[in-house]
Order: C-alpha cells, then sequence, then structure tokens
DNA sequence: GGCTAAATGCAACAATATTGCAATTAGCCT
DNA sequence: AGGCTAATTGCAATATTGTTGCATTTAGCC
C-alpha cells in the first residue's frame, strides 16, 4: 500500500507530498521497472504533471529506504515488495512481458559471500538481477 | 593478450583494426570498468584519437562475443578475464580502488536456477555483481 | 489563517547513447 | 606493390538519461 511507504517515510520526519504518493502509486499499479520518465509519461496520461527532477528526487529517497529499488539490468525503477528479510533483494525479470518478482534469500547470500571470501574480497552489498521467462509466459 | 581476442574476432570474419586493437589495448592494461568516454580520454592522453561512437561499437562486437562485459553497478566496460567456463561470469568490484575480480561459479548458478525455479521462474541469464573491498584494501 | 522549512518546478546543462551517411581502411586479388 | 570492395570508422546531429542552482509553492505546525 501507497499509505505504508508514506507513513515509514513520514516516521523519519519527510513529508506526505501529493507527487510522492502520485509516484508510489504508479510503481504500485504497475509491477514492471518503470523509467523516472515513463513514470512521467504515465501521470500525464492521467493528467497530472510532475517535473522529471522531482520524480528523480522520489525515487532516489525510496531507494534509500528501500522503499523502491533500481533494477539496473532494464534502468527501471520498481517499488520494493518484502519487508523486513534477511539478504539482498533479487529480481527476476520477464524477457517477454517485462513482469518483475522479488525475492531473498538469506543462504543464497551466505553462500556468495564465502565463494568471494575465498577469492580474497569482502562483500558488503550484492546485486542480483534474473531474465528468463514468468510461469506466465513460460507456458506458452 | 589483446592478440587472443582479435584473433577470435577474425574467427568470426571481423577485421583486425587498429582501433578494436587500441579498445582492448586500454581495457586489457586497466583492470577497471572504464566508460567508452574514459577509454576515449585515456586513448587521447596517449596522443590516439578515437570517436566515441566507434568506441561504442567496439565494445558492442566485444560484448557480444564475450570478450568483454559491461559492468552494470558502475556502467563501465571490462575485458573478459575468463575462456571457456562453465557458468555466468561474476563481479567482485572493490569500493575502495575500483578494481575488478571476474570469476564464475556452475553450482552457484544452480542453486540460483531452482530457487527461482520454485517461484515458477525460468531463468535464463544471471546478472551479479558483488561491491565491497578487495584483499589489498582490506588490509588497511 | 499565517509561518517556515521542506519540497517542487524551472531552466540550463552534463553525461551517456544512438542513427544515417560520407570517408577511410583491411584484406584480398591480381 | 597497386587496385578493388565490403567492412569499418568518423562526423554531425539528435535522443535519452541524469544533475545542479535557484525561485516558487506547499505540508505541517502554531
Amino acid at each position: 500500500m501507497v499509505q505504508d511507504s508514506i507513513r515509514i517515510l513520514q516516521a523519519q520526519g519527510y513529508k506526505a507530498t501529493k507527487p510522492r504518493k502520485l509516484v508510489l502509486e504508479v510503481l504500485e499499479q504497475i509491477e514492471k521497472p518503470l523509467s523516472p520518465y515513463d513514470i512521467q509519461g504515465i501521470l500525464r496520461q492521467r493528467g497530472k504533471y510532475l517535473n522529471h527532477v522531482t520524480i528523480y528526487r522520489i525515487l532516489d529517497l525510496l531507494c534509500s529506504f528501500n522503499l523502491a529499488h533500481k533494477v539496473l539490468s532494464s534502468g527501471g525503477f520498481v517499488k520494493c515488495s518484502l519487508d523486513a528479510v534477511e539478504g539482498c533483494h533479487r529480481f527476476m525479470v520477464c524477457q517477454d512481458c517485462g513482469a518483475i518478482q522479488e525475492f531473498a534469500d538469506k543462504e543464497l547470500c551466505q553462500e556468495e559471500n564465502d565463494l568471494a571470501r575465498n577469492l580474497g574480497f569482502h562483500t558488503e552489498h550484492h546485486l542480483s538481477e534474473f531474465s528468463g521467462l514468468c510461469s506466465r509466459c513460460y507456458e506458452k
């Protein structure tokens, strides 16, 4: 829910503004990675206007609290669908329909850390994105 | 070696041009992710000029044969340091010095595929990048 | 309703990336 | 070695993505 994210921001001293709600709404409704300009376009279709700079700033803010993530393989942003999980947030992006699914797995992170550690590397953060076919598109 | 990459390109019918060798040289000497414009700057310092479009095209070509990779967390390109391994190519990028190390692990890929499969997703490709500290920077 | 800090809009610009077409060059053939 | 031709590169223009400083507006508070 948009309201949940807004409350988290408020708890940190950030205001519950109309632009922030609009961006969160779009991210929540369209579960695919969206660029700031995509978001601007969708809002424009709905008769709303936000400056792209504003959208960039809102996405930065959301990402800084893990309320959204940037999906690097597509460059778009998605609303975070996990809360209070252990392990880094991973994404599965469908090549066909673009739909995105998020998950986390503590053990997998640990294994990755161990593997890296054996190569002398001390991991602090993982980036992990899978591309392939979601179940719906795989059926076809 | 630059020459090895060049031979692979030639085997595919691509020419062994001076610009291709120059880009490969830079990637091989500087083992950090470099943007096309970084590469252009380095070459300029050496008194060589390449148009940035040319560099983009060369990097695209190298990536299409896995002779180079784009590191998405930094947006730069690196020369591939593995050959004929099984499993996707993963990167460990040092937050301090920017140095990059590449590795692959077939079992890790398999585990990732299995995890995704349990969530209904059929993985075709992994993106996996770690950030943290290389051994040298960790000592400090 | 008015006040003030926070947030947004605006304008300009920087960085990154792509396209079409003209000029050049590598590899091949004498 | 010199010429031929397709492949490659350079150039110019443009698209896309992202950032900065400052004026204007607004949310949250009294």
